[in-house]
DNA sequence: CGCGTTCTTGAGATCAGTCAAATCAAGTGG
DNA sequence: CCACTTGATTTGACTGATCTCAAGAACGCG
């Protein structure tokens, strides 16, 4: 099975096919939603470029977000599953996605049999990833819980070549507001927390842009310190 | 989409597929692991009678329980498609799976096109609880979580007609231990919030059996008010 | 009945949240 | 270039939720 999901290219037919339902390429603001909560689902994304974050909002305003999307991963299939979206995604920054029309994905599906295996293959990726997350969040102090997440995001953005600096250093363009609704904290204690670990010189996080200092460290204050599957990104 | 996944029944083809697959049956005692966490899977599981629970360990003995596993749902794809477990299954009462052979899936899969379609779907279900588990981790009080998760469970046992007393009433073979590690608190302090809202006439635990008093209440203390998503459950 | 396990309760410590204010960065208009 | 605004970050003092440690009570099993 993981032979047959991750590790090949695309056949001209897929190719074809794929070219063909990519027509719809959507560009989004920064700060704008891609779509909210509770929609009915039209299409399926994958993301091209930018960052955007999965998050669901409470009525009383508390906020958690789910996971941030990097360029190459898909969102929105549960949704598509259930006819209706658990979360919204908002775009951190300007981004671009391609929009696969629901309508033609079961056809599709039925045609090329290997895309099946490359969303089942998606959506486990997401699965593990949300599970890391309840993990930490369930499990972990702030201070481990904001470790698993700066070497989590560190490694795909590596992937990706998204870094600098031998994969210590990055872009990283949520504000402090973002990174507690996703851990699970309040602004002020994030905050603290993030002071102590730039104190002892093992990560600093500032207006766009965060650095890994000491990533051994970070790793070893991390509560999940097996190693992230390393497997191709499938490009959908 | 939808419609294509989960509101029909097997064709005959495909049920007949579905025994051969079903060849090897597994009868896991109370307390044993049906796998390890990073094993190399061999298989793919349907929970077929008993209760289980997906759990990770860490190295210090910490241990999040990431979710319940109730006949009918699906386990191991995330750990087939990355060739490695990320968390081990228990039996919490005896259990029966039906082990589907990696081996011969996705050949499968390519022949019965709609088998892949209904592992999607599963695969997107099971995000979905996740999710909800992230949520009530990241965001919500002791006692908001408690109300989720009851309120919850309640209503997947509803559907596979394991509760009586018109769905307010039904075995429930998970000790505090478990249900602590699957809420991220402490048995001391689940038992606090459990005493409480029994004092309140809300809900009572004891002793394998779990009695919702006043779903109402419970469903206004939960942080996830939402319908959860009133689908039939596609047997595997 | 005896014993181990699970549940329950109390007291004190700690982690993280709340409230409130000061600081800092970046943009805007004069 | 400078006052002013706005939003994000940082800090302090205090509160509250949850954890830790510890012990007692109840249950289930042989």
């Amino acid at each position: 099975m993981r032979r047959a999901v991750g590790f090949q290219d695309f056949s001209d037919a897929e190719f074809g096919f794929m070219s063909e339902l990519k027509a719809e390429h959507r560009r989004v603001p920064a700060g704008a939603d891609l779509f909210q909560q509770d929609d009915a689902p039209t299409h399926v994304f994958t993301a091209f470029s930018g960052w955007a974050y999965r998050y669901r909002l409470f009525g009383d305003g508390r906020r958690q977000i789910l996971g941030v999307v990097l360029p190459g991963e898909l969102v929105g299939v549960p949704g598509a599953a259930f006819g209706r979206h658990a979360y919204a995604v908002r775009a951190a920054t300007e981004a671009e996605f391609c929009a696969l029309s629901l309508a033609r994905l079961p056809a599709l599906l039925r045609e090329q049999e290997g895309l099946s295996m490359r969303l089942l293959w998606l959506s486990s990726h997401e699965q593990r990833m949300v599970e890391r997350l309840a993990i930490s969040l369930g499990r972990c102090t702030a201070e481990e819980t904001l470790a698993a997440f700066s070497v989590d995001l560190r490694e795909r953005l590596l992937r990706r070549g998204m870094t600098e600096e031998g994969g210590l250093s990055f872009a990283f363009p949520l504000g402090q507001a973002e990174v507690a609704d996703h851990l699970g904290m309040t602004i002020v204690h994030l905050n603290r927390v993030l002071r102590k670990l730039e104190q002892q010189k093992i990560l600093v996080v500032r207006r766009g842009r965060m650095e890994i200092l000491d990533l051994d460290r970070l790793r070893k204050l991390s509560c999940l310190h097996e190693p992230a599957d390393m497997v191709p990104q499938p490009l959908l």
